[in-house]
Order: structure tokens, then sequence, then C-alpha cells
DNA sequence: TATATTTTTGTGTACGCACACGAAAATATT
DNA sequence: AATATTTTCGTGTGCGTACACAAAAATATA
């Protein structure tokens, strides 16, 4: 590997002069900067990056605010642990991660850990813009700061954020008719079933149903839906009997969509002889998911990479910091399709803390 | 960040003996390295990666032997681009790599090359075992040498390999058989047609085909096979008119599997009144196939996500090799379902060379 | 107790780069 | 021509760690 020592050897100069000339600073006359130019090309310098960034050595405070994950929906367990992987990684650049977490269905909890994450004075933040009015007075405040900051999961219209990463989840919708129409044929009929209701999700789902119905539109396909909603609070027994009736009744139903992560509470309550030729697509591989996945009691589940989401998130944030290097607009991640069959494999993304791995 | 220094002023000691307890290494009293531990645990000191491996400094050279591509088939272009990224990466950790490729039709290319590479002396060896016997031939040499190696892409079996990075292919094909049975119903006909016919391919290419196979007899579905084989140099106008024949003669014939990177070549060939109500299922995301992917004349792709494989392979070698860190015996990757609709999201893993950028 | 030996601990240098500071060279001003 | 000013360039230090070597302390041997 050739340094810069090498080539202010070879070019006859100081290292502060091929410093110079490598960083575009002034200072350094044109014949030299010329000579050293070319000597860099025909060396094939490379920087490397392991010593820059010990040199460079600045402090940076990332801050992060995602809901916390529960019992009944694992969901968010998975980019934190992405986020807490990557913080890992990054720690050695010289940036810290500081994490806030907030209750879903608290908007409350949700201002309350901003209040608590800007005392920090950030660099910058990682959201997931889950309150659209609350999101809007974080934000106004992040900008009179300065701090930029970055979407996570969540996509949310009119903000000034640097980056939104995440899954185009009207793409993800239409990939699911395509999917349900080639497993199940034209002239069908389709539940599509939402179970939580919180405002700010609304917009993925109502994304992904939009999605959902255009496969069918634009390829002039005939088809159907129901909709059939559930309240997060209401008990199994009440979705079995509902879910079970309608396809006892209605025979043409060939398919069922929930455009949530909550395809297991629906799958759960389906009888037996129901769900025989009946194909059902969900999205994310949560636990419970990947659960009924195994025992083909779902067809496809649609996967965010979550895990990949949060990972990548903090990654592109220091990158920002320390290089400088501004992250696209919109980082949309794959749309993968996960079945019984190819699971196993899908789960690479998974990762231990192990924080006492490396000392 | 609390630093090596900052652990051996609170503990009172030299930042040498905070050294000697972190690795573990001699030289020290029971008394003080329980105190030095207990404060590095109370201060949550991690070592910082980029330090390390500036001070260790030693220098790997990693060889790497592959297929070259051909506009034909481009199925190879994909894992150099990733193995040139991670070159470029762990450039800085003193691990250089140096690429060896080797004409796929041509034994004897795959043997020279060899010769080339093991006078380099390499620390370690990642290859794509294209020819078993001179496979074996090359193992030995490195096995007396006692440098490490390391499979991609290619599994063979039998060999001391220190790590196999790739795909499962029976696992791939189990999923093709659950795509196309979704797909098209039970008591269908399935055409299964080789293109190219290479010895060591065909290991890959059985294992596809009986993982296909399986999928329909553990589940006790019917169906039947037809077999149709081609010679990589026949031309498209006898593909087109054998496989347009038997697609006119026998109706019950609903997909088509090519267990090859080849589908491209079958699907260009069939006529549009033909195509309707056939799906076609094939391997890999060539250029070409991606073209005939959007065109809808092909229904699902089985992408191996070779860029990453060649990208990970790279790093699985450096890891080892700095910091002793060893590979996973089998590292398989994700069996990824490609569809028109998700496509676009699915090719993030591109990379192009940009060799300038970072000076 | 004095000396030799072993164990334990401290110090210094290198890794490749960024950056501040000051020296030298080139040019401008009187 | 002497001095002031600007441009150009070289030197030195620090980032956090690994490691070799030296020094000190503890222990063993005479």
């Amino acid at each position: 590997m050739v340094t810069i020592k090498d080539i202010a050897r070879i070019a006859n100069v100081s290292v502060g002069t091929v410093d110079r000339v490598i960083h575009n600073r002034q200072g350094v006359s044109e014949k030299t900067k010329v000579k050293v130019n070319k000597i860099l090309k025909e060396n094939n310098f490379k920087i490397n990056v392991i010593a820059r960034s010990l040199a460079m050595k600045k402090k940076y405070t990332v801050a992060v605010l995602i809901p916390e994950f529960r019992e009944e929906n694992l969901f968010w367990k998975s980019p934190l642990m992405g986020i807490s992987k990557a913080s890992d990684e990054v720690l050695s650049f010289g940036v810290e991660v500081e994490l806030f977490s907030f209750n879903q269905s608290d908007c409350d909890s949700y201002l309350k850990q901003f209040e608590l994450l800007i005392k920090l004075n950030p660099k910058a933040v990682i959201l997931a813009p889950f309150f659209l009015k609350e999101t809007k007075l974080m934000v106004s405040k992040l900008e009179a700061k300065g701090i930029p900051y970055m979407f996570l999961n969540l996509e949310a219209e009119g903000f000034n954020n640097c980056s939104f990463i995440g899954q185009d989840s009207y793409k993800a919708g239409y990939l699911t008719g395509k999917l349900m129409y080639l497993s199940t044929g034209d002239n069908s009929t389709y539940l599509v079933s939402i179970i939580n209701s919180n405002l700010f999700n609304n917009i993925v789902i109502e994304k992904r149903i939009k999605g959902f119905e255009d496969f069918f539109k634009k390829n002039k396909i005939k088809f159907k839906i129901r909709n059939v909603n559930f309240d997060d609070l209401e008990d199994d027994n009440l979705i079995s009997k509902t879910i079970n009736t309608l396809l006892n009744d209605d025979k043409s139903i060939k398919g069922i969509l929930v455009p949530s992560s909550r395809i297991a509470t629906i799958s759960n309550c389906i009888s037996e002889q129901n769900l025989v030729n009946i194909r059902l697509i969900g999205f994310d591989t949560t636990e419970q998911n990947i659960e009924q996945l195994r025992k083909n009691r779902i067809t496809f589940l649609i996967s965010q990479k979550s895990f990949n989401q949060g990972y990548t998130a903090v990654n592109e944030m220091a990158d920002y910091l320390i290089h400088n290097k501004v992250p696209q607009k919109k980082i949309f991640f794959p749309i993968e399709i996960v079945t019984k069959e190819n699971e196993e494999f899908s789960q690479r993304n998974k990762w231990e803390f192990n924080s006492l791995s490396n000392i």
C-alpha cells in the first residue's frame, strides 16, 4: 500500500504538500500541484481510511427516537437491533448514538422523549415520525437549531428531512397484488383486513392497499375486495368467529391480505378447513408471523428488512457527519418475499447483543 | 469514548499494563489484573478498532480465482464487482487482493492461472472450484503450503475448505417448486430445460432440479416433468422451434424451469401466444434475465445475490487474517425471489467502479 | 545481608494521516 | 538594494493501540 509519505518521497516534496494537494487546500503552486497529482495517479494512491478517521477525531452524537416494542408486536425490536449494531461499529469513528424510545399509543411520551433528546444537543437526529402534528413541532425546533434529521421506516411528506430510509409502501402493496393473483387466478374475492389503527401508520397501510388494488386494475384483472377491520383491543374469539363465518359464507374468497405486521393474529384464528385453498399474505417477519409461516398458515410475508434499515440509518448518518457524504433523499429497501421455504435464509440479519465480544 | 490511556490513569497503572490485561497476556499480577478488569467494565471500555488496525499493520495478500465473464453470460461480473468493492475497503487494513480469472470452458486456463496465483505466495485463497479434478490438485498444493482456502458460489464436497459462501442449491430448487405450484396449481406438467452443460456446474443444477421435484413429492402434489436440453452452441432458431412445438403439442404444460442462469435464452424464444398462461422460473439476475423479467416474459427469478457473495468472501477472509475470526463452515445466502414488481429495489447491490472517488 | 533471578510494570516508537505553526522562497513595495 | 508582504512549503505533534525493550519491584539464592 502506497502512503502519503511514499508519494512525498517520490515527488520530492513534503507530506504536508501532498496532503494539501489531496484535499485541494490552498497554498501550493500550480506546478507542484500538477506534479504531485500525476504521481498520485501513477501510483494509484488510495487514502487509508483507518488512519484518516484516527487523525480526524471529532466527536459527534447522533440521537435516535423510535417506538419501544411490546410483547404483542415486536416489530420495532428489529430496527433497534440494527441501530445497536451500527452504534457499536461507528463508535470508533467518534460517533456516539443515544437512544430514546416512546410508547406507540401515547403521543405525550413521543414529545417528552424528544424534550430529553434535544437537551443532549445532538449533531443529527434519526426518527420514526409516528405522530404527524407533533413531528411538525419537533422538526421546527430541529431546524431552528440547524440539526439535520432523517426519517426511519415511516415516510412523512412535506418535511425537509435529509433522507428517508424505508420501503416503498405502494410498490410493496403492488407486489402483494401480483403474488395474490399468481397464486389464486382471476375473478377472485380477497379479504383485506386491518387490525390496529393509529393515525400515522395508516399512511403506510393505505399505500399498501392502494398498490394491491392497482395491480389488478392496471393489468385489467377482475377481482373483488371485502374489508374487515378489527380494533387492537378485540379478543381472538371475536376475530375467529367473524373471519370463519365470512369464509364459510363466501366461497369466492381466495385470499386474505393483512397490510400491517399483524397477519399472525388473523391466520391464527382461521380453522383448518377454511385454510385450505386460501392464500394469506402479510407484512414483516416478526416472530409471531414467522411461526405461522413455518406452520404453513401464511403463504407470503413481505419483509421490510427493518434490521438493515436501522443499521443503514446510523451508518448513513455517520458517513454524513464524518465525511460530509450526503445521503440520498430516499433510500428504498428491497421488497423481500419470504415463504416457508426460504425463511431460514432470510434471517441472516439477526444479531445478538454481544457487548463483550470485543472486550 | 474512554481509551486505554483513560483506564490507565484511573487504575493508576501504565497503558502497557492495561494492554496486557485486555489481551490476557502474561506478566501482570493477579491483584492489578482484577483491579484493571473492574475499571474496564465500570467504564464500559470498548477497543477502538480503528486504532487497533493501524497499530497492527501486518500485510496480507489474498488471491482470488474465479471465471471471467463473457458477453453471453454475465453471471460472474457481479461477484467480481463485490470482490472489487470489498478489496478497496480492506486495503486500509493491510489486506491486498490479487485477482486471477480463467476461461470457463478451458480447463487448462484454470490450472495456468492457479500457477500464477501460487507464485504470489498468498496468505489465503478464495476460489470458485469449477473443475473438480483440477481443484483437487490445486488444493493439495495449498494444503502443503498451509494456505487456507474458501469456496465461492460453487459448493464442492470432500474438501477441507475453511468456508463455503453461496446458496443452498437444493433449497433454492425446492422454493422454485413451491412458486411453480402456487402459480399453476396441481396436476401440471413442467418443462425443465438445461442450456449449458459443463461438468462442475452440473452439481448445482442437479441439486436445484432435485429440490424442485422434491417439493411436489414431499407435499404429495401430482405433477409431471419433461426434459429438454440444449447445447450452448446451438442457435436460437432451433431452440425456438423445439420449445414452441412442445408447447403447442402439450397443453398440460403450465410452467418452465431453467435451473441455470440462462432462462433468458429460452424465454426470448417463446411466441407470444404460448407465453400466456405459462410461468417461467429461472435463476440469477443477469442483465439479460432482468430485461426479460421487465417485459413480463419471466415470472420469477431466484437471485443468488452474487455481488454480496463476492463482497462477503473478501471481508470474511480479511477478518480471518486480521482478527483471527474463523468464518462459519457454510455461509448460506438468502434465496431471494425477484419479480417484475420488486426488481428495481433488489439491485441496491450494484456498485460502480469509482476508483477515484476517495482519491 | 548481598546478589542473582524472576515477575511485574513503565516507556518509547511506529502505524498513516490531519492540521497547526513556522521557515523558506518568491514577489511586491519603498 | 533593503525591507515588507505574500506565497509556498517543511516540520512536528496527536489520534489510540500494539509491541519491544527497559526499569523497577518482588522473590529466590547464596
